[in-house]
DNA sequence: GGTTACAGTGAACGACTGTACACTGAATAG
DNA sequence: CTATTCAGTGTACAGTCGTTCACTGTAACC
C-alpha cells in the first residue's frame, strides 16, 4: 500500500529528506547539546570525548568528523553561549530615558535570558574562572561587553564629562553586579527569583545614586 | 668524627629527631602543597590521586593514610584557604573613623594578602563557581563573611537606620567588588597592581557615595 | 627488649581514556 | 548509471586511573 506509515515518521517529525550536510550539522549539534548537558554539574575539563560521543549517539572515532579535539568543541561551545549573551545585550539596549527605567528593564531582560538559557549561562559562569583557553576567551568577551557598556553610559547627561577611565570603572562595576546576579539566579531555589532581581535592582540603584556626587580622585 | 655533617641537614634544616606523627603531618602538608601547586592552572576535579601522591614523593596507595579520597583532600584545602581568608578579614578590621580611611586600608590589606597567598586565593576563585561540594563550602564561607561585614557596617552612623536586608545588599555588593578585585590581581601582568587597587578603591568610593542618599524600595 | 602500631611499598586488577587504522554504505557528483 | 565522497563503524593498543592486598621497616609502647 502506498499510504503505509514511513518508519522515519516515528523518529523524525520532519518529512523532507534530509541532506547529508544537514545530517552532519545535526550530529554536530547533538555533540554540543550533550556536552552542555553534562556540564550542568561538572567543569568542562572533566568531560571525556567518549562520553560526549556516546551521548550524541555516535561511536568515539566519529567525533573527529566534527571537532579536532575536545578543546575545539569547547571553543564552539563558547561561541554558542556568547551568541546568547550578545542576544541578551541587544535586547537590553532599548534607549531608556531614566536611570530607574533602564535598571528595571535591564534586570528583567537579564532574568528572562538566564531562565531561558540556563545551560549557556552556567557554562559561561563555570568556565570564566576555570583557567585555560576557554576562560581567556570568555574573559575577552566580557571585556568587550564592558567596553560597549562604557560607550552607552557616556550618552547619559551626568556621565558626559566623566573620563573614559572612570566610565570603564563604572561599566566594570555594573558588569560585576550583573555577573553576581546571574550566579545567584543559577543557584537559586524555586521561588527566589523575585527576591534576587529585586536585590539586583537595589544594587544598581545604589551605584547610580553615587554618580551625581562623583569626583574623580 | 663526631662533627660529621648529618645527611639530614641537607634535606631538612631542623636538627631535632622528628617524631612519627610529625613526619606524617609533613607528608600530609606535602600532599596539600602539591595539590595547590597543580591547581595553579587547572580545576580541582582534574587532579588525580596518583599525580598528587607522586608530587608529594609517596606511592599512590600511601595517599589513603592521609585522606579517604581526593574529595577529602579538597575539603582540607578549602579549610586551609579559608583560614587565610579569615586572617585577611581579621587584619582589615581595624576600626577606622572615615569611609576613605577604611577603603584604602581594606584594599591595601586585600592586595597584600592576595600577593602573599596567591595559590589560596586562586583556588578559592577557581572552585567557587566550579560546582560540586567544594563550591558549596566556599559559598557558605563567603556568605558568612558577608554577614559579618553587614554587622560591621551597621556601626557607621549613616547606616544605623538601614534595614538589615539593605545592609546585606550593601555587604554583598562590597564583597562582590572585593572578589572581582582578587580575580583581577590574580590575572594581572606584573606592574598592574597599582592600577587595579586604584580602580578597586574608586569602585568602593562610588558605592559609598550613594549611601547618604539611599532610600529603600 | 620484645611487641605493637602504622607510614610507606610494590604488584596486580578491571575500568576508562584518546587515537590509529581499515572498513561500510548511502548520499552526491559527473 | 557509475564513481566518488565521507559520516559513521569496529577493532585494537598503549596509557592512566582508583583501589585491593600482602608486605616491610622503624618509631613508639609496656
Amino acid at each position: 500500500m502506498s499510504n503505509a506509515v514511513d518508519i522515519r515518521t516515528l523518529m523524525d517529525v520532519s518529512e523532507e529528506p534530509v541532506s547529508r550536510q544537514e545530517r552532519k550539522q545535526r550530529t554536530r549539534q547533538a555533540l554540543l547539546d550533550t556536552a552542555l548537558e553534562l556540564l550542568a554539574d561538572r567543569p568542562f575539563a572533566t568531560l571525556s570525548l567518549r562520553e560526549v560521543a556516546k551521548g550524541a549517539g555516535i561511536v568515539p572515532t566519529a567525533f573527529y568528523r566534527h571537532f579536532a579535539s575536545m578543546e575545539d568543541l569547547g571553543v564552539a561551545l563558547v561561541e554558542e553561549a556568547t551568541r546568547t549573551l550578545r542576544g541578551m545585550i541587544r535586547s537590553a539596549r532599548t534607549d531608556p530615558d531614566t536611570y530607574q527605567g533602564m535598571i528595571s528593564a535591564s534586570v528583567a531582560t537579564l532574568h528572562q535570558f538566564v531562565r531561558a538559557h540556563e545551560d549557556h549561562f552556567r557554562f559561561l559562569a563555570r568556565e570564566r574562572y576555570a583557567g585555560g583557553g576557554l576562560a581567556q576567551a570568555i574573559g575577552a568577551e566580557l571585556r568587550m561587553f564592558s567596553g560597549d557598556l562604557a560607550i552607552d553610559l557616556a550618552r547619559f547627561p551626568k556621565l558626559r564629562e566623566w573620563s573614559t577611565e572612570d566610565l570603564h570603572m563604572l561599566a566594570d562595576l555594573i558588569v560585576s553586579v550583573m555577573l553576581t546576579t546571574i550566579v545567584e539566579l543559577l543557584e537559586a531555589r524555586p521561588g527566589e527569583d523575585a527576591k534576587i532581581t529585586g536585590t539586583a535592582e537595589k544594587r544598581l540603584r545604589l551605584i547610580l545614586l553615587g554618580v551625581p556626587h562623583w569626583k574623580s580622585a
